[in-house]
DNA sequence: CATGAATGAGAGTTCATTCAT
DNA sequence: CATGAATGAACTCTCATTCAT
C-alpha cells in the first residue's frame, strides 16, 4: 500500500522518464524505429536492460512517448513565436525561424519527426500525423488563410500552401535542408515573394 | 560453362533482377529497409528463398540497386521533360509536372525515395543523396541560376531555393503531401509567384 | 527489537500468510506453477510486489507451503468426515463424499492438488506425494484392508484398490470428472458393487 | 518453383517432424509446457536452435502436434485392441490392457497427456480433451452403454462410470498408478465386480 | 517489516545468410 | 544457376529475486 506516494517518488519517476526519454531520442534518431534497439536505449539511460519496460510497456507505447515529448516541446515553441506577431506574413516568418532554430537545437528529435512522417510505418506515421496535427492546422488557418482573409495573401489552395510550408519546414532538418536551416528568413521571403522577379 | 556468354544468357539474368528489383521495391516501400524480409522479396520475385544471393550479395546491395533504379528512371522521365522547355519558368513546372506524375504512377517508388532521403540510415540516405544529384543539381542550375541569369527569377540564395523546391518535390508524395500531386501546374505558379499579393 | 515477540506480532504474521496463500492458491490454480507470477501473488495479497519474500524465501517455498495448507485442510475434514463412520463400506462413502464437497468448495485448491500430482513437475509432485501421504494410506488401511478383514470387501490387491479410488477421488474436479463430482453417492455405489449386474 | 516435391523431400520433412516430436514429447513431458524450453528441443532434434520453427509455427502449435500425436498412436492401439472383443466387459479389459500397456511402453507420452487433461493451461486442455474426445466416447457408448442395454451392466449413470474408467485409465501412469498399470485385468476386475464381496 | 525500482538471465521468435543438392 | 533446409545471432519482453529506503 503505498503510503502517501510521496512528491519525492514522482520526482524521481519523472526524472527516470526524461533520462528514457532522451536515451531513447538518440537511439531512435540514429537508427530509425525498427532497428533500433530497446535494450541499448535502456542501457545508454544508465538502466540495466529491461528496465525500460519498468515505465513503458512497450517499444511502441516508448516510441509514442518520444514523438509526443518532441511535438509538445516544439509545439510550445513553435506557436509561441508566431502568435505574438500581428500579421500573417510575420508570423510566418516566425514561425519558419522557430521551428528551424528547433531543427538546429534538437537535430535528433527534428530528424527522427520527419523519419517518421515519411517512413514506411503507417502506424508510427499515423501517430506523428496526430502529434502535429495542431502545427499543421495552424499554418494552414492562422497564416494562409488568415492572410487570405485579410487581402494580403492570393487566393491559392489553402490546403496546397500549407502542405508546401510544413514540407519546407519538416524538410529543413535533413537532407537537402542545411540551406533552409541557415537562413530562415530567406525562406520566408521564398515563400511570400515567389522565385519570379516582380514586374 | 562456356566464357562468352550467350546474349541469351544475359537477357535472362537481367529479367531475374528485373523481378527482383520489383519485388524488392513494394517490399521496402511497405516495410522499410529494416523491416522488410529478404526471403519475401525472393518469394514475392516467384524465386525459392535465398535466391536473392544468386543475384546480390547482401541486402543492402539489393537495396541500393533499388534506389539507382528508381532514381535513373525518374531522372530520365524528368529531364526528358523538362529540358525541351526553352525558359526555366517553364522547366520548373514541367520538372514538378513530370516528377509529381511519376509519383503518382509509382507511388510506392516516390514513397520510398522520400523515406530513405529523410529516414534514419545514415548510410541508405548517403546513397540515396548521390543517386538523386543529378535531379538536385539540374534544379539548382538549369532552373533557379538560369532563371536569373537570364533576368526573370530574383536573385535568392540558389542553393535555397533548390531545396525548397526539391523538399516540395520529395514529399509531394507522401503525408501532407496529397495537394501537391493533385496539383503540380498550382505548386509551380505557388514557388514563381509566392503567397504574397502582387501590388 | 524485542525478542520475546508479542502474541500480536505472531498474529499479524498468521493473517499475512493467510492472504499470501490464498492468493497464491488462486495464482497457481489459474496459471500453473511456471506460469504463475510471483509478483501478482504479492499484490493479490494486498502487499507490494516483493514482500512474498519476507515470509517466504522463494517461489518454490511458497508454492510447497500452498500445497501443504491444502493437504492439511482438506485432510482434517476428510478423515473426520470418514473416521466416524463404523464400517468401512460407510467409510469409504463418507470419505468419497466429503472429498467432493472439498472439491465442490474450493475448486481451485482441488484443481491444483490434481495438477501437481499428475504434472510433469518432479519436484513438485514429490512434496504433492508427501502431502497427501496420509490419506492415500487411510483408503488402503483403514477402508480397503480393513473391509477385506472384516470379510466384506473382495481380496483384490489392497494397493490396487486404493490407487484407484484415489484416482476418481483427485480426478473428481478436473476433466472428466464432472459427473463424480455431482454424484459421490454413485460413485461410492459403484466402487462397492461394481459394473457388472449381481446374479 | 518447387520442380515436383520429390517424395524424397517429403520423407526428409516426416522424419525431421518426428525427430522434433520425439524430443519436444521428451522436454513437455519432463518440464510441462510452461517449463519447456523450445531452444532445447531444436537442440534436443539434432538441429539448430530456432529450427523448430521450420516446421511449426510456435510452441503451442508444437505442443498440439505432439499431444495429437500421441492421441493418434495411443487411439489406433486401444481401440484396435478393444474394438475386436464380442462383449463390453471383455472390451473393457482389452481397453484398460491396451492402454496401460501403452503407459508402459511410452511412460512419457502417458505422463504427458495426463498432465494436461489434469492441468492448469486451459487452452492445452481443450487441445487434448478434444483429441481424447474418441476414446472417452467409445468407453461411454461401446463398454458402458453397451453392457447396460445388453442387461449385463448394472444401470447406473453413463458418464458417471465412463469418467470413472476415463480416470483411471489415465492416472495409470502417475503417482498413485503404478498397481494399476502392473495389474490391468485385476483393475478391469475391480470395476466390474466391485469392493463388495458377492452375496 | 513494507516497499517497489532495479536487476539481468532467459524465454519465444525472426531472419539474413550459407551451402549441399 | 535454383533450391530451401539449416543456422545462430539478435531481437523484444518477462519475471524471480534483491535491497536501499
Amino acid at each position: 500500500m503505498p503510503r502517501y506516494k510521496s512528491a519525492d517518488r514522482e520526482r524521481l519517476v519523472a526524472e527516470a522518464r526524461r533520462r528514457l526519454l532522451d536515451a531513447a531520442l538518440g537511439e531512435f534518431a540514429a537508427q530509425g524505429y525498427a532497428g533500433a534497439n530497446i535494450n541499448h536505449i535502456s542501457l545508454a539511460a544508465g538502466f540495466a536492460q529491461g528496465t525500460v519496460y519498468n515505465y513503458y510497456p512497450s517499444k511502441r507505447a516508448l516510441f509514442a512517448a518520444v514523438i509526443g515529448d518532441i511535438a509538445a516541446r516544439q509545439g510550445e515553441l513553435v506557436l509561441q513565436g508566431a502568435a505574438s506577431a500581428p500579421t500573417p506574413a510575420m508570423r510566418l516568418e516566425r514561425f519558419l525561424a522557430a521551428g528551424l532554430a528547433f531543427a538546429q537545437g534538437f537535430p535528433a528529435a527534428a530528424r527522427l519527426v520527419a523519419a517518421t512522417l515519411y517512413g514506411a510505418d503507417a502506424e508510427a506515421r499515423a501517430l506523428a500525423q496526430h502529434a502535429y496535427e495542431p502545427l499543421a492546422s495552424y499554418v494552414t488557418k492562422e497564416i494562409v488563410l488568415a492572410g487570405q482573409q485579410e487581402g494580403t495573401f492570393r487566393t491559392v489552395d489553402a490546403e496546397l500552401a500549407g502542405a508546401a510550408i510544413m514540407a519546407l519546414y519538416l524538410c529543413g532538418c535533413t537532407a537537402h535542408g542545411a540551406p533552409l536551416r541557415a537562413n530562415p528568413r530567406a525562406a520566408a521571403a521564398l515563400i511570400l515573394e515567389g522565385l519570379r522577379r516582380g514586374t
